[in-house]
Parts: structure tokens; C-alpha cells; sequence
DNA sequence: TGCCGCCCTTGCGCTGGATCAATGCACGGC
DNA sequence: GCCGTGCATTGATCCAGCGCAAGGGCGGCA
């Protein structure tokens, strides 16, 4: 068993004992994540920081202001992240998927809640554990620096689709790059899983729920896409593609 | 005289003589800069490396997807950061004030371009320099890594504000987040410099620049700020912060 | 002093997306 | 099998912000 099942602790819970048995060596996202930097001496010394722990549908990783006790390698499920306005309005910054990073920026507080969309399994470390090794490995910094900087391009990109994007370019645009980040992580195909709802895609875009499902449904019907179970086929790459160079 | 005025090159230029008398040690921006983490050996060897260079209004310092090769610190006057879409649409990603470094993430091109409001300042490295002194000062790295994940932060609430915020509080926050940015640079007054045009600001909200000019003449019927000549003086700062606030 | 060009402001009608409301549909519990 | 609950779709209406067009103010320049 990859990981501990509720034995040890207050969901979500995390156990020593919790870790692949050839531990980091055959991690499912090693190559894809922040470790992939990492020689196998520098992965054991991690290795021996890190416990795995898991999520239902709907368990907060954690919230938005909160102090940021740990830092987090996704290793498999996606995760929903958002921030909110005092009064109530909610803005789904992005998604996590394996091998993605959670407090890249290291700092003293987490900038957005993490709520897992399905089942989540994660690598956690104690943020100052993390930090001590970054310290002693430059290299490591750097990953995670380079990595902030991809961050911060794609922030730039949804700046520019939520200013100046209409709603079909921004849906449209959402399922291309959603493809695309599967594709990056080994799983290319035209099927696309969608493991968030409608709420949560809106609230990305800056659309409301019934323009996401109408844009969804012109599309359909415009047969760019096929709307299946859990997820959408991209018949029409090329015409998504225009759309979403507007 | 602070710097060359244009006997050595083509506009923008940059000249090895165009250095403060007393170097880093005295440049204005030194302790709000990445550069208030160096100690003063390190500063010499970076002023090794530094030209200054200045721009015109209109001028741009690079352009969007150019190769970065250079870095800046602004010393004086603002600058625009603007993204292209194919079509012509543009989102201005923000600005740069003077202590702000251009090229945070040390990327390969250029993410936006970078054009001045106004007669501006910079110092320059060569971003191969820059990335050379950056590999043996590790404190250095996390120094551009805080900023990184400080932008990363900026970037968020900028996509809260554009996906979910009406335009007038988006005006009202664009306002009182200046204003803030003045004072971190310890330029404190409610009387806020706008460097840029309205259609900067709309490009930047996601607005009109109708939308822009009628919420600002709507803001100074209500008394809530003065419209003067290049700039804005917040009258009544706990009702836009009630408005920001949402 | 007067003209020109640039930006800003303002008015007005239009429209894309929001809002409100009803219906459909899958899944789980019993 | 039947109902309840939560999500998605669809339709009808509304309205914030857009697009267009007409002024207005101001600085530069002859």
C-alpha cells in the first residue's frame, strides 16, 4: 500500500510510514516535478523530510492567509486553488496537477486555498525542513525559481484572457491549455478530462456558471468539441486553436 | 551630470561612463532594490557589470518574446509592461516604478515589453553577467526569488480583480494600490501621480477607456477623489477602501 | 496669437454576458 | 423503485460596460 489509510491521525493525516516502498527513486512525478533537479543522494535526504498524505473529493490542503506549515509535491489527483474577495465573490486562480509544486514562493503564508477536486495523494515537507535543504542546494533554488517564472507567464496569460478575452476565446483557450498541460505530463490525447465543475471553471474564466455551460453547448453543437462524461473530445483542434488566438 | 546624453549610440543607449559619482553606493534606489541584500564588496562587483541607461517617453526598453539581453533596475520614471494578443489586443500587465527589476525570473526572452511613460533611468546588466553573479550569491537568488513570489502574489490579485470586480472597483483599487506602491517607496502623500494615459489604465483593468474616464469623473462627482492635472488626490480613502474591498 | 494635434470627457444607443427561473439528469440512500 | 440532492443545461430578461461620435481642454509651435 502506497499510502496510510486514517490509523494515525485527524483527516487529512499524513504517517511516517506513508511512503512508496522504493521510495523518492521510482516516484510517479519525479521527472516532472521540482525533484527532477535532484541527484538520488540529495532525493534520500529529502526523501527522509517527506511524508505522503492523501485527500477526498472536497478536503481542504490548505486555506487561503493560513500559515504555511508545509510545502507539497502533487503526485496524483488535481487540486482546486482560490482566493477570495471579504465578500464572498471566489476566484479559482488555477489547478494543481501532479508534479506541480504547492508554495513555490516559500513564504510565510499560503496566498490561496488548495481543495482537492477527487481523490489527491501529495509529498508533503515542513516548509522550514524544505527551506534548510533549499539553502544548502542552489540548484534547488533555481528549479524552484525557474519554475516561479513559468508560473508568473502563466499568470500573465490569464491576466490577458480575463482583460480582454470574450467568453467563447476564454473557454475555448481553457480547454487547449488544459490539454496541453496533460500532454506535458505524459497524457496527450484529444479527450480531456475536466475534473473540476462548471463553478470552478467559471470562476477561472470570470464567467458565470451558465455562460460556461452555454459556451460549452455552442461549441458542441458547432461540433469543435464533443461534450462526454467527466470531460470534453477536441474534434476540432484547429478551430479552438483560432478561437483561442482570437 | 547622472548619465550619458547620447554621444555613444543609438537611442536607447547605454555608456560605460554613465555611472552615479559614487557608484551603487549612493544610487537612490539601493536599499528598496534587489540590491539592498548586498554587502558592499559584492556592490562593487556588480557595478562592474552596470551601465545606466535612460529612455525618453514613448521609448521602449525591450520588447515582447525579444531575447533577454539584458536585466534592469528602474531608478527613475515609470514604465509600461504590456502583452500583444495576435490581434492587436493589448493588456498592460502593470508598471514599473523605480526600485522594481525588470527581468525578475532571468527567462531567456522577454515575457512583455517594456516601454517608458516618461523620462525614466535604469541600470543594466548583461542578463548572462547578472546570471553568473546570481550563481555565486545564493542570498542573491532567494532575494529574486522573494520578488518572484511578492509578483506572483501582485499577479494573483490582479486576476481576482479582472474576473471578478466591477469597474468602479476596480478603478478605486487600482488608485489605492498605487498609492501604496508610492508610499513603499517612500514617496506618502494622497495626492497620486498617474504617469500613464487612460487608455494604460483600461488596458491594465480590463476597462475602457470610456469606462476608466467616466468612473473617475463618477469618483470626483462623489467627492470621494479631485481629478488634477497628471494625477488624483484621494479625498475620502475609507470609502475607496470600502469600495476596493468589494 | 491662433492653429493643430492629442488626449480626455460626455452622451447615447447597443450588446455580451449576468441574472433569474425552470427543467433535466445522474447518483446515492433507503 | 422512488425520492432527494447537487450539478448542468436552457430560456427569458436585464443591465454594466462597450462602441461610436461629438465636443472640450491644453500644450507645442509658427
Amino acid at each position: 500500500m502506497l499510502v496510510d489509510t486514517g490509523s494515525c491521525g485527524r483527516i487529512p493525516h499524513a504517517c511516517h510510514h506513508g511512503r512508496s516502498e522504493n521510495g523518492c527513486a521510482d516516484c510517479k512525478v519525479r521527472l516532472i516535478s521540482v525533484c527532477s533537479v535532484l541527484e538520488l543522494d540529495e532525493l534520500e535526504e529529502l526523501e527522509a523530510l517527506s511524508h505522503h498524505l492523501t485527500l477526498d473529493k472536497g478536503q481542504a490542503l490548505f486555506g487561503q492567509d493560513e500559515p504555511a506549515g508545509f510545502v507539497f509535491n502533487v503526485i496524483e489527483g488535481a487540486l482546486r486553488l482560490t482566493r477570495l474577495l471579504p465578500d464572498g465573490r471566489r476566484h479559482v486562480m488555477g489547478f494543481a496537477l501532479p508534479g506541480d509544486f504547492l508554495g513555490l514562493a516559500l513564504q510565510e503564508r499560503h496566498s490561496v486555498s488548495a481543495e482537492a477536486l477527487g481523490p489527491v495523494k501529495t509529498c508533503r515537507f515542513a516548509r522550514q525542513d524544505f527551506a534548510a535543504v533549499v539553502e544548502t542546494k542552489p540548484h534547488l533554488l533555481r528549479s524552484l525559481h525557474e519554475r516561479a517564472g513559468h508560473e508568473l507567464n502563466l499568470a500573465q496569460e490569464q491576466m490577458l484572457l480575463l482583460g480582454r478575452r470574450t467568453a467563447e476565446e476564454k473557454v475555448a483557450t481553457f480547454l487547449l491549455s488544459l490539454r496541453a498541460r496533460y500532454a506535458r505530463a505524459g497524457h496527450s490525447s484529444v479527450t480531456v478530462e475536466l475534473p473540476m465543475g462548471r463553478q470552478d471553471m467559471a470562476d477561472h474564466l470570470g464567467l458565470t456558471i451558465e455562460t460556461v455551460s452555454r459556451m460549452l453547448s455552442r461549441l458542441d453543437r458547432a461540433h469543435a468539441i464533443l461534450l462526454v462524461p467527466g470531460g470534453v473530445r477536441l474534434l476540432d483542434l484547429p478551430r479552438l486553436e483560432a478561437m483561442a488566438a482570437g
